[in-house]
DNA sequence: CAGATACTTAAGCAATCAATTAAGTGATGG
DNA sequence: CCATCACTTAATTGATTGCTTAAGTATCTG
């Protein structure tokens, strides 16, 4: 589980950057060479290399290089995988908030009993 | 826009670290106090609280301080944010892949008429 | 009021990050 | 074959992180 956690904190990390989330967004829509994924990005290319090395580093974009032209694709089980998370804990507060309700539910009723008597 | 993407920024970095999750996750089970957020965690105190201070920027997490405790609690809709724009990008990629299905089908049918003449 | 409790503030420090420029490498196109 | 193109590698730099210890500051509690 440790493996899992170590693997979230790459693709979280990974999100938590504008030009990275803009990598990724252009992806989604398909393969992407470096320059295609540069080009909307006010920065040096190397920049974007790094950039996408973190990328990679997470799992959640692959590259093969074919010719002179490194082709990028998006990895989405590991997108899959930060959204999970987030949605587990969701679940986990959505049923704490149901068994309030009816901790809340059943006060009332025994104030009603208590208002009958 | 700019505003919600700094957000996001906000958000996935705080998610980012192990311990940071963890605190999060106690969350969703409740309200919690600071020292009750450092107990499972091998860390001093005001490493914690810096951790908190990230949490709060981000939104993810709001304190107030009653007598010498400040007790925290998560807020939900930040977290939903963070998966809605992941759910965006599943949904682009999702989109993508059913036009390249219709367009394999679609080549697939010109090819059996090919076969047919 | 004294001592414990629950943080809080401040300072310091090693490591990682995000970006840059400069100088490669190795296809491709004319 | 020579230039251009698409990266790639390396070195540097300033900022930010994630921790620590030490020394506060307000509450409680007896």
């Amino acid at each position: 589980m440790a493996d899992a956690a170590r693997k979230l904190d790459e693709v979280f990390h990974a999100l938590a950057d504008p030009a990275r989330r803009s990598m990724v967004e252009r992806l989604t829509r398909g393969p992407a060479s470096v320059s295609e994924l540069a080009e909307p990005l006010d920065m040096s290319l190397p920049g974007v290399v790094q950039h996408l090395k973190v990328l990679e580093a997470s799992g959640l974009v692959t590259s093969i290089k074919e010719g002179r032209v490194r082709t990028c694709r998006i990895q989405p089980m590991v997108l899959n995988m930060a959204e999970q998370w987030i949605n587990e804990r969701r679940v986990a507060w959505q049923r704490r908030l149901d068994r309030l309700g009816d901790y809340l539910a059943e006060t009332a009723e025994d104030t009603e009993e208590d208002d009958k008597s």
